[in-house]
DNA sequence: TAAATAATTACGGTTTCCCGTAATTATTTA
DNA sequence: TAAATAATTACGGGAAACCGTAATTATTTA
């Protein structure tokens, strides 16, 4: 079993539930937590500087504001901050997030290893990804992996998002289209661009643009 | 100080944490906790028979799924139907959403006494809402609160909304004034709701339709 | 390499949006 | 009640979006 796991989460009564139910049930030996991610951060350098390294991290999404100033502020920095330097540590995510579109794209950007969904089998299905990450699998909480498996989740590329999200941004057609030459990003003709577009409102069932933006953001693909 | 308080919070340990806080802190007698709406409402509705009515209820706004067939959804439908039967009841919510528009509305619409944030302080909070919330004052977390003062919450009247939501769906302009037509609704002229969407633009600063309904989206006022 | 296919771009017609102005109607004020 | 003001509606011109089709260019396949 993991040896050393690092727990970020702001709740401090969470934070104890999960460090308590773990050290119970899954016989990690140190379990160390923090309330903010520059914390964690630390706490994860300074393990490292000693020779001892985190097996394993936990982590929330968001954090609340503080009085402090924050260096990282949500859990998505806090885990490339740790990757960058320890690319092999296992990553879970614990998070009340819940949009399958959004959590698939943890698993394709940061690489996760666990994505477990707060709520009211949040406890179990953590120390279920524990185990199943320890053994080298990858864990999704039951209800949002058949969300994902059920494929309505239509696989959009980096073009159809930069496009969307210029879009959402108040952008003309031919301002995108410049953006996309300025930026050498191909296609990039008006007419390419609509062509794109039509593609997306038709996928999406959006009567138009901004059906088709409010729909998207409506699933956090924005 | 409150006789009877009805907590209803799908994690187990936030809810017993909240019970065991406010029985030490504040001194209510007692103290019931529900993890499901419908079961925060068969409790309401038989204490009532019972002649021992809740003071105040404290419930959580989004509740995840289940296997269970759920009537009430949402915290926000819970707080209907409850004031719907016992008007003067007290109601404080307890939860993560921490957008000023959406609170706002929620002491707007639902009449709420108190709005607490969870996050580091929450708990804190939550204590010093029950006490002014008892002495016939309202309560709204600081930071929440500050942000709302600031004004720069623009004020969008139900007619507004209505026009944003529809341009969301996708609807024309056109189809927008037939709308309003059809449910006698005024302004309802294609110039009208030019003029109005105009304000709208203005207001937010937004450079097009699209931009406008993403931003108000952002904000959680859709 | 030639042919076939796919991707990108160009273009024209139509609808909807955008924006200013003016006319009409409703409301307020003196 | 008359005048002033505000709200609503009408209208027209230009911009952007929408939609189909065709031409051009790239890529794949035989």
């Amino acid at each position: 079993m993991f040896k050393k796991v690092l727990v970020t989460e702001d709740l401090g009564s969470i934070n104890h539930g999960i460090a308590n139910i773990l050290h119970e049930r899954t016989g990690v030996k140190e379990i160390q937590q923090a309330q903010y991610c520059d914390d964690a951060y630390l706490k994860f350098r300074r393990a490292r500087r000693d020779g001892s390294h985190f097996d394993l991290l936990i982590t929330d999404l968001s954090f609340k504001e503080s009085h402090r100033e924050r260096n990282l502020v949500s859990g998505i920095q806090l885990i490339d901050a740790i990757r960058a330097i320890q690319p092999d540590i296992k990553v879970i995510i614990y998070s009340m997030e819940d949009r399958p579109a959004k959590v698939k794209s943890f698993f394709a950007e940061q690489g996760i290893d666990g994505y477990v969904c707060k709520g009211r089998y949040g406890l179990n299905e953590l120390i279920q990804s524990v185990t199943e990450v320890y053994n080298g699998r990858t864990f999704t909480s039951p209800l949002l992996a058949s969300a994902i498996s059920k494929n309505n989740v239509f696989e959009l590329k980096d073009y159809d998002l930069l496009l969307l999200k210029h879009l959402s941004d108040g952008l003309t057609q031919e301002q995108i289209g410049e953006y996309f030459k300025r930026n050498h990003i191909s296609p990039n003709s008006i007419s390419s661009i609509e062509k794109r577009l039509n593609k997306l409102k038709y996928n999406f069932k959006a009567k138009n643009a901004i059906h088709l933006v409010a729909m998207t953001k409506d699933l956090g693909l924005l």
